[in-house]
RNA sequence: GCCCAAGUGGCGGAAUAGGUAGACGCACAGGACUUAAAAUCCUGCGAGAUUUAAACCUCGUGCCGGUUCAAGUCCGGCCUUGGGCACCA
């Protein structure tokens, strides 16, 4: 019987054995498995996490068998909001919480029997950890990839901290859900978008899945267009804006900048209803970022009284306009408006009664009597002198060439993309290793004083008046300045959540390391991850992050790979049995310990490989946990038919030769349904026999084993078959043994299946023919016709067409 | 609104250089075993017409068209669901 005993007999044995240890400079060749390093929250291990460390562990365990020197590591990622919240709630220090939770994620994980490399296992609050995250921030600071500057960033009133475009998506903070607000502050930034188009041009070396490659291109926005600048009437200001669309310069009808526009400020004494726009501005500010940048709402705006602008292709003078709906983060912060062209700008003119002047004409050259909306079709030119006639492309060459000659514009890019904002105000996280001394300034903390360890405090709670808890502890604040000794301040914001997530692969290369981040012969060795499994949501955080770091190590010489991750694949959720999503609110969940505890952890793990698309989400069944279960009985129940042989039995050699070619390929590319199914095939044909012999039942439990470890191995000695199985070599199949001598093919008249005759593989066409015609329904449907053409795909189908 | 992915039995899902749709599993039904139940084993299982039965026939992979000897698979146009982006100029 299938029972836990023995499942903790082998993971014993295993970790006694140290069989999945990966050994650094090995001569084998490497293959480096990589699955994302949970956050060990207080809730433990969820269903979810199951199916991907099940997966990468079948896919580790059959490289391993296959001769590779595996790497397939396991970690905790620490820091941040969440334990330290858990912690304040459970009036424990955060470093006692997460050594807790870890506890528990561990024992979870390890009654699995995942195949992790546990000797590497660390944390990212382990102080020998995060010394080289602060390491690593001092090389992008002395680089002059951080900075510290005051900007308007996003700010989540509900954690009391600020945080990065990436964790304010959609206007919420992606922790609590709370609509972020704008906050001005001070922060350290990491210089992300200079990378934005490096980002984009690394894809093309990663096999990313597509989905994934989408998500990070649509993020990082690139926009191709021009900036072109407006003359301010009367000053020697420019207003400049950027455009993907130059070539509807003679459609501008007024100019929109944001409310936060610096030369508003410049131009405040000239500006003659400056109350109103002050009051506008106001109003702005005061909006959450969900409210700002609701498209569905009514435009408003002022009009800027004292200020206009002239047009640099025809030097027409343009009003000019302040509104919410041009974003001061994006572009130049305003844009010129062509409304018979852009819907926005459409609205925006209808509502202040602007004129609108078409550009483009719909196919004849023709005007649109009546514009009801904006015509955003791409027609050739009208009402725009030089470029009248030109289609879009020749009409933008055109435009440009036109700008650079009179030095009013030039082409350029603009990115979505922004600065990853790297502060946090909150007490869980890596300290910044900065110093700030009245008289020199910012100063980084010295290599060998590295790392700024937190202070062992009883209150650490967000503050409400936005600095950081640390901000309150003198004795932790106040330090030397290691440039000319006089007192200085540490600062005293810590690092983001994604901080330590952003190089822990490389890591893993090398743990225990405490002269460098990752030694060079190590780097060298393990070279880039070959498969790393995540969540969809970190497409667009953590994976960019952790690009984006570790391309910046590799401008310093630090790391070998232009690229850390080779491909990066998604699992699928695990929903609840009713297709909703498993949350702690709704108590919907099922824990893999309660599972593992009724069924072993190899029902567990079949079950949530064999249920479907592991990229696809699907809804846990209990029954179908009882399928799986029963499948592995059935194979237990084979033990009964084995008798001596070292062969594979004659008339199932041609099955075990096919699975064993599905099975390699399914679990090399990620398909464990249909590696699993056809093992249950395999299966079926052995009892369909009185006996099978002992290669027939080994070969079944090596391949099976990489899914259901602990089963198989107990088989595999209870019945004196061989060495252990993780140890022992992967089976390989003979093609030619794969292809059988006969084959049952479809005959079809006129395209619809009349019937099927059995013809030998090698039969040649002639002879199916006659076979097929031979058919007794096949006759029955070309009497008193006219054979036109018989159509044969070999060993597919025969195909007659008649007429008449 | 834009971009990506996907729609196949009662359910999870197989099958795409176009070639016998529904592998494998679940659920269900009938049978064997049992005093009985569970477990196990055997059989059936897309819909429909006809038939004592089998054979056979018609329809069928979200919808409407098309290409082809042949379409779940390719092309055009829709619909729906999931995901990403979104007042990004």
């Amino acid at each position: 019987m299938i029972n836990k005993s023995y499942e903790k007999k082998w993971q014993d044995i295993w970790k006694k054995e140290e069989v999945f240890k990966a050994v650094n400079n090995s001569d084998k060749e490497k293959y480096y498995v990589l699955v994302e390093f949970p956050y060990p929250s207080g809730t433990g291990l969820h269903v979810g996490h199951v199916r991907s460390y099940s997966a990468l562990d079948a896919m580790a365990r059959m490289k391993r068998m296959q001769g590779y020197n595996v790497l397939f590591p396991m970690g905790w990622d620490a820091f941040g909001a969440p334990a330290e919240q858990y912690a304040i709630k459970n009036h424990i220090y955060p470093a006692d919480a997460v050594r807790e939770n870890i506890k528990t994620f561990k024992s979870q994980i390890e009654e699995l029997g995942i195949s992790f490399d546990w000797s590497r296992e660390f944390s990212t609050t382990d102080p020998e950890y995060y010394k080289w995250t602060q390491w690593q921030f001092l090389e992008f600071y002395k680089k002059g990839m951080a900075y510290k500057a005051e900007k308007e960033i996003n700010w989540c009133p509900k954690c009391k901290t600020g945080l990065s475009n990436e964790d304010a998506a959609g206007g919420v903070c992606e922790r609590c859900g709370t609509p972020v607000t704008k906050k001005l502050k001070s922060q350290w930034i990491l210089r992300m978008s200079d990378y934005a188009d490096r980002l984009l041009d690394g894809l093309k070396d990663t096999e990313f899945e597509e989905r994934i490659k989408v998500a990070q291109v649509n993020w990082i926005g690139k926009s191709v267009g021009a900036e072109v600048d407006f003359k301010l009437k009367d000053t020697d200001d420019v207003l400049k804006v950027f455009t993907t669309r130059c070539d509807t310069l003679f459609g501008v009808t007024f100019m929109v900048m944001s409310p936060e526009h610096k030369l508003l400020e410049k131009y405040s004494d000239r500006i003659k209803n400056i109350d109103e726009v002050r009051k506008y501005q106001e109003m702005a500010k005061n909006k959450s970022e969900i409210e700002r940048t609701d498209a569905t709402k009514e435009k408003t705006g002022v009009k800027i009284d004292g200020l206009t602008a002239i047009n640099p292709v025809n030097n027409e003078e343009i009003e000019i306009w302040i509104s919410d709906y041009v974003l001061a983060s994006y572009g130049t912060g305003a844009i010129m408006a062509v409304p018979a062209h852009d819907d926005r700008d459409f609205a925006f003119a209808r509502k202040f009664n602007i004129p609108i002047i078409q550009v483009l004409a719909k196919d004849q050259n023709e005007e649109i009597k009546e514009l009801n909306e904006a015509y955003t079709e791409d027609g050739p030119h009208i009402n725009s002198e030089f470029l009248n006639g030109l289609n879009k492309e020749d009409a933008i060459n055109k435009m440009l060439e036109f700008l650079e000659k009179n030095h009013c514009g030039k082409k350029t890019t603009n990115y979505k993309l922004q600065d990853w904002i790297f502060s946090r105000q909150r007490f869980w996280g890596e300290p910044i290793p900065m110093i700030y001394c009245d008289d020199c300034g910012w100063v980084p903390v010295p290599e060998e004083d590295l790392p700024v360890t937190l202070p062992k405090v009883a209150n650490y709670e967000p503050t409400d008046n936005g600095e950081s808890p640390l901000a309150n502890i003198t004795e932790w604040v106040n330090t030397p300045c290691p440039k000319c000794g006089k007192m200085a301040r540490r600062e005293t914001d810590t690092m983001p959540n994604w901080a330590g997530s952003s190089w822990y692969w490389l890591r893993f290369m090398d743990p225990h390391n405490d002269k460098e981040f990752v030694g060079k012969d190590a780097l060298k060795y393990w070279g880039m991850v070959d498969y790393y499994n995540g969540g969809m949501e970190h497409a667009t955080r953590h994976l960019l992050y952790a690009r984006f770091w570790h391309q910046f190590l590799y401008d310093q010489g630090l790391v070998p790979t232009k690229e850390p991750f080779k491909k990066r694949v998604a699992h699928g959720m695990v929903l609840a049995a009713d297709g909703s999503k498993i949350s702690k609110s709704k108590n919907n969940g099922v824990s893999p310990t309660d599972v593992v505890n009724e069924y072993g952890a190899d029902t567990l793990r079949l079950f949530e490989m064999f249920m479907g698309d592991y990229e696809k989400a699907i809804p846990w069944s209990n029954e179908g946990l009882h399928g799986a279960h029963r499948f592995l009985e059935r194979v237990e129940r084979l033990e009964q038919r084995v008798v001596d042989g070292d062969n594979y039995s004659k008339d199932l050699e041609s099955v075990i030769h096919k699975t064993i070619k599905k099975v390699t390929t399914d679990l090399a590319t990620m398909k464990y349904n249909t590696a699993v199914s056809s093992l249950m095939i395999l299966t079926n044909a052995y009892e369909d026999k009185e006996n099978i012999t002992e290669s027939d039942y080994r070969v079944l439990l090596l391949l099976l084993n990489p899914i259901a470890p602990h089963i198989t191995e107990e088989l595999n000695e209870r019945n004196h078959l061989g060495e252990m199985l993780c140890k022992s070599a992967w089976p390989t199949y003979d093609e030619s043994k794969t292809v059988d001598n006969e084959k049952e093919i479809g005959v079809q008249v006129n395209g619809k299946l009349r019937g099927s005759i059995v013809i030998a593989t090698d039969e040649d066409n002639e002879s199916v023919i006659k076979k097929a015609l031979a058919n007794e329904n096949v006759q029955k449907h070309i009497e008193n016709k006219e054979i036109v053409k018989t159509i044969v795909v070999p060993n597919k189908i025969v195909n007659i067409v008649v007429k008449g």
